[in-house]
This record gives C-alpha cells, sequence and structure tokens, in this order.
DNA sequence: CTGAAAGCGCTTACAG
DNA sequence: CTGAAAGCGCTTACAG
C-alpha cells in the first residue's frame, strides 16, 4: 500500500511575489539580492510580499543563474572515531559551524579515510558541487587534498603538508613554540627525565610539537631520546606510556601531544601505581573539555580551537567574496595550569 | 591586490555530450537517468562520451528539472559538545553515512541547540532545501521536529517522543527489556542494593532504559529507589554517581545508561577506594568505544549503533523512492560481559 | 530606478 | 526507441 501523500502547496516563486508587490520579477529579485539600486518604496513592497507569502528563494534555480552552490564542503580526512572521539574536533566544528551561521552556506559533511578521500568525494568536491571547502586535519599521504586549492577556495585547519602545501590558506598556531613553552614548564618545575608522547609524523601538528619539545630539552641540556608516538586518541596514549615506562622507567615528565593522549597516559600511569604530578609530571595540548574530565585536571598548553573554527569560516567566506585574506592565520596559545604539572 | 584566478574550463553540458554522442540532448539524459528505453547501442556511444568528457550532471540544474535536491539533513538537536563527545554518534553517523554512500544523496550537517532548532535551521529544513531528514537524538521539548515529518521524509534516531511522536519512522532498539536484561545481569550476580544512573528524561532512551531497570527489580522483590540521572556525557554520570554513594553508600551494583556515563562513574568509584566489580559492579549500555577504554573494562548493553545509523539512510531513502518501509525498526541487543559486572 | 528578454543546464510529457 | 519543445525559478546584462 502506497503511503498517503500530502498534497502541499507549491512554494511562492518570485514571480509571484514581483505579482504581489506590482513589480517585476527583475526588481523583486534585485531587492532580494541587495542591489542598491532600488527605490525605497519598492523594497518596502517587495519586503512586505515576500513575508506576507512566506517567499523563499529556490536554492536549484537560484544556484543555476548564478553558478553559485553555496555549499560549502566539510572534509574530515579521519577516522570517524577518531574524529568523534577527540573534544578537539568538536570545538573546532562548532567554531566553523558557527562562523557560517550569518551567511546563506550550508555544510555538506564529507567523511573520508585518513588516507584519501574516495571517489565519490573526489568526484564531488570536483565537479562543482560546492563553492569551498574546509578541510579538518591532514595527513601528508594524502596528495589530493593538497592540491584541492588548485580548484577550490580551500582553508585548513593546521599548515598543511607536502606537496601544493605551500601556496594553502589555513589557520593554525605555532605548535613549535607552544611545545616550547609546555616543555619549559616541566624544565622549570625541575624535572630532568622528560619524554614526549608525540603525534603522527604526518601531520605538522604531530612534528612540529615534537621537535618544540626537543629543542627546549637541548637549550636546557636535557637528553631528547624518550620519545614514543601515538595517534592522538586516549588508547594511542596509553599505548605510548606504556613504552615510555617500560624503556625509561624513570621518566620524571612527560609532554604529551593532545589531551586525549594525555588522558590515556595517567590511566596507565595510575595503574603502576604512579601518581601525577608527584612522580611523573603531566602536560597536555588543546585544553579540551577532556583536560577537566578526570580526577586529576590536566595542565595543558591551550589553543583556541573554536575560535581557529570560526576563523577558517571567515576566510573561506572573505575567499567566496573574492578578498584575499592572509594565507596563513596563527593563534595565539597559553599555558594552562592545573593539576598534573 | 587581488588574487590570481585560475581561469577554469567550463564543465562540460549535457549537450556536449549529446553531440560528441551523435543524439539529441533528451536521448543524452535518458541514458543517464537509467531510463530503459534506449537501444544499447546509443546507452554505449553516450556512455563512452560522458566519459571521455568526464561529464558530471549539473546539481542545479537538474534539482530545478526535476523537484529534487539531492540532498538530505542530519540533524543534530544536541549541545556539539555533547554530540561529538559521544562515540555512539560516531558510530551511528558513520553508518549512516555508509547507508548513503551508493546513493547520489549529500548530507546536509544541521547542528542546533538541544531545546529547538534555530531559525535558520527551521526554514532550511521547511524551505524545500532537503529531500529529508535523519534526526539524530531527540528531547521531547522539541515540538518542532516531532511534527516535522509533516513537511518532509524524516527518519529518527530512537522512538520520538511527543506531539507527532506517534506516526514517525525510526529505528531504535526495545531500551526497556534491554535494560531489564542489563539490570538481570546484576541481580544474577547476587546484588541486592542495585541502582541507576538514568538518562534524561525528556528522551525515551532515558525514560525506558530506567523504567526496564525498575521493572527487573520489581520482579526480583527489590527497591527501586535508588536513581540519580545524568545527561549521558562523563561528567554526568561521575556527579550521578557521587549522588548515590552519598544517599546510598551501600550500593553494590549500578545499572548505567550509557557507557560514557559508566566511565563517569567508575571515576568516582576509584577515587573513593570502591573496587569494580568486587565493591559495585557496574553495567553499561551502547558498548560504544568507550566500553573497553579504560583500565576495567566494561560489561555493557550492547546496541548496534552502527548498523543503526545504516538503517536510518536505507529507510530514508525508500521512503524518498516512493516506497513505504516499517514506521519502525527494533534491533536487537545484548549483553557483553567483560570485567566490570 | 525599472522592465523585457535571454539564459543557466537539466528533465519530461508529447509526438512520432 | 528518439527528438523538438516547453519549462523548472532564478539572475543579469541590456535598454530605457
Amino acid at each position: 500500500m502506497a503511503s498517503e501523500r500530502v498534497v502541499r502547496k507549491a512554494a511562492p516563486t518570485l514571480e509571484e511575489v514581483a505579482t504581489a508587490a506590482g513589480v517585476s520579477r527583475s526588481t523583486a529579485s534585485r531587492v532580494i539580492n541587495g542591489s542598491p539600486q532600488v527605490s525605497d518604496a519598492v523594497v518596502a513592497s517587495v519586503n512586505a510580499a515576500i513575508s506576507a507569502l512566506n517567499y523563499q528563494p529556490n536554492r536549484a534555480a537560484r544556484s543555476l543563474a548564478n553558478r553559485q552552490t553555496m555549499a560549502i564542503a566539510l572534509v574530515v580526512p579521519e577516522e570517524t572515531t577518531r574524529f568523534f572521539g577527540d573534544p578537539y574536533f568538536a570545538s573546532v566544528v562548532q567554531g566553523i559551524y558557527r562562523g557560517l551561521e550569518d551567511s546563506d552556506y550550508v555544510l555538506n559533511l564529507q567523511l573520508s579515510a585518513p588516507v584519501s578521500p574516495s571517489p565519490k568525494t573526489i568526484r564531488y568536491l570536483l565537479g562543482g558541487n560546492v563553492d569551498g571547502a574546509l578541510v579538518v586535519s591532514q595527513h601528508s599521504g594524502d596528495h589530493f587534498l593538497s592540491t584541492l586549492s588548485d580548484a577550490l577556495p580551500v582553508v585548513f585547519n593546521g599548515r598543511p603538508l607536502g606537496a601544493g602545501g605551500g601556496h594553502n590558506y589555513f589557520v593554525d598556531v605555532d605548535n613549535r613554540s607552544a611545545a616550547v613553552k609546555g616543555t619549559q614548564h616541566l624544565i622549570d618545575l625541575g624535572r630532568k627525565r622528560i619524554a614526549t608522547i608525540a603525534g603522527p609524523i604526518d601531520m605538522t601538528a604531530g612534528i612540529d610539537r615534537r621537535n618544540g619539545w626537543a629543542s627546549a630539552l637541548t637549550s636546557a641540556h636535557l637528553p631528547t631520546d624518550r620519545i614514543a608516538y601515538g595517534d592522538f586518541s586516549l588508547t594511542g596514549g596509553a599505548d605510548a606510556m606504556r613504552r615510555i615506562l617500560e624503556e625509561w622507567p624513570d621518566t620524571d615528565a612527560v609532554f604529551v601531544a593532545s589531551d586525549l593522549m594525555a588522558l590515556g597516559a595517567m590511566t596507565v600511569l595510575r595503574e603502576r601505581g604512579l601518581k601525577v604530578p608527584a612522580d611523573v609530571a603531566i602536560i597536555g595540548f588543546d585544553d579540551s573539555p577532556a583536560a577537566t574530565t578526570g580526577d586529576v585536571k590536566l595542565t595543558t598548553v591551550s589553543q583556541p580551537s573554536n575560535e581557529m573554527g570560526y576563523t577558517m569560516a571567515q576566510m573561506l567566506l572573505q575567499l567566496l567574496r573574492g578578498e584575499d585574506p592572509e594565507r596563513e592565520c596563527i593563534m595565539e596559545t597559553s599555558i594552562i595550569v592545573r593539576d598534573s604539572a
């Protein structure tokens, strides 16, 4: 049995608005698009007609005529579970959403594996289905994304790596010096055997933070061999911590490249009966909600993730308007001292 | 200085494909849309032209002509941090994405506050900008969403509550009997003072699970007064656990309405020096990645969240094809016994 | 400041 | 099985 179909009255068209306002379609269109050269009286009557009829422009017709899709792709080249598992992304996406709120653009979600987008996503991105793209997180193996901006306005979250990396728009923090600051905090605490749980080396955030850590240690004439890599996840952090304790059981502090990994690391420390910060001081990175979630509140390097998302959106909007924003926007970080270090 | 504009050659049109294939635009259109009444020879030559020209139909033109947007809204009436913080959603969304993968629909993300969608979202949903909607999570206060299906094909994740609730499509589990099973597991363990950390009472999952817990206890002639409410979050679970311990310090088991809350509860238990499961047995709900994330692996009521998302997508696709799927799809749950109970 | 007209790239009865 | 033609609902030079 077929489902009963509600007969919906057809949505009002520009034509009807124009008639109701006693003007031509062209003029009605002009007031809708905010053209300056319309008399105030006409603007008023068209607007009256619009709200009387509850008119909403037809997206498809508009797109066809002016060749804008009014859609933006949110590209997530990341395991879905990781994307959703990390409060950092929550914050960035919320910022993006906020940045787009006053615009007429909609956000098309494009999930894809960490390696490279699916053929469907690629076709979609290249097929003129969106006016621009926002890329959250990026791995160096992904050659497609690094050249995407040849085809489309694109803004990255984090400095892109690889081929076309040099001429891409992005918002980021100075990961290296942020890591130096964070590590310095541990040094100032008098710690001598400072390890790091680094992020993936196919991401600039992973590399730069590790280098910052090493640089701070070197300046303090401390060794830089205590290093383990994680994938920015909780369990990745735990695994890395286990490896560190196995190889260097006397480690007395660790600079961890993300709060989530720091949380994982603290789990392991607790298992082993090691106290934080007494036995091992921990400093995280992000200052995401994860930082204050456990029993021991995390000292961390704070980055303005929500603002970063917001700024990404704003930059893309500028590009779409034909403006020419700075290629890179580097935002401030700061150390938030809590319990763990 | 204006940014250099790359001059992109215009995308090929249907017209060009038709010319290349030596047929009319109508015929080319027919093969693209899989019309049966086209000769094999023509199908072949049109397809050849399509791949030669790397043709992709223009979405806007197509939408305008056939009055389909080929877009689906993913409505998230939930705090962004909660949405992203819960691996359960990750799994559902991934399932949805998977279910849509072979279709030509794109997913438009519509974040909104837990209370009710923003005016922009409402206008968007009602303005003919999408062909259908998928609603993940729903609170009873949201009158708009419960009547959304009067305007649009909609599939809910979880039985919707409220006004139009009765005639909505949804996929869910039998939360009540799943909770009975989970609580029974604790009873079978010999526990007598069984509390619950329930979900919000403005969500069916919250109510039904709490009722199932109570029902199992009643059948076993056990008291049902030990109850605290949480918001399905980690910290919500922790807070609820604290309240339970304060009021009923001798509690020896707790049925928790989500894994994330269970994790939060275990944090508190550990703080207090209570052993899980020796002192307090814990059973969660979801079997999300969160369940196996901590030191004590969570015993939990498993629900097929990924499949649920997939099924939501499939149901919506059926509706969009004009088919008439069952209004409700209730999926199976099972108890996964690990360490915590 | 305003209107008539062409055009955006498709789909779909309507004929044949 | 195929084509000519109308039409989907807008925008935008082009005139005036």
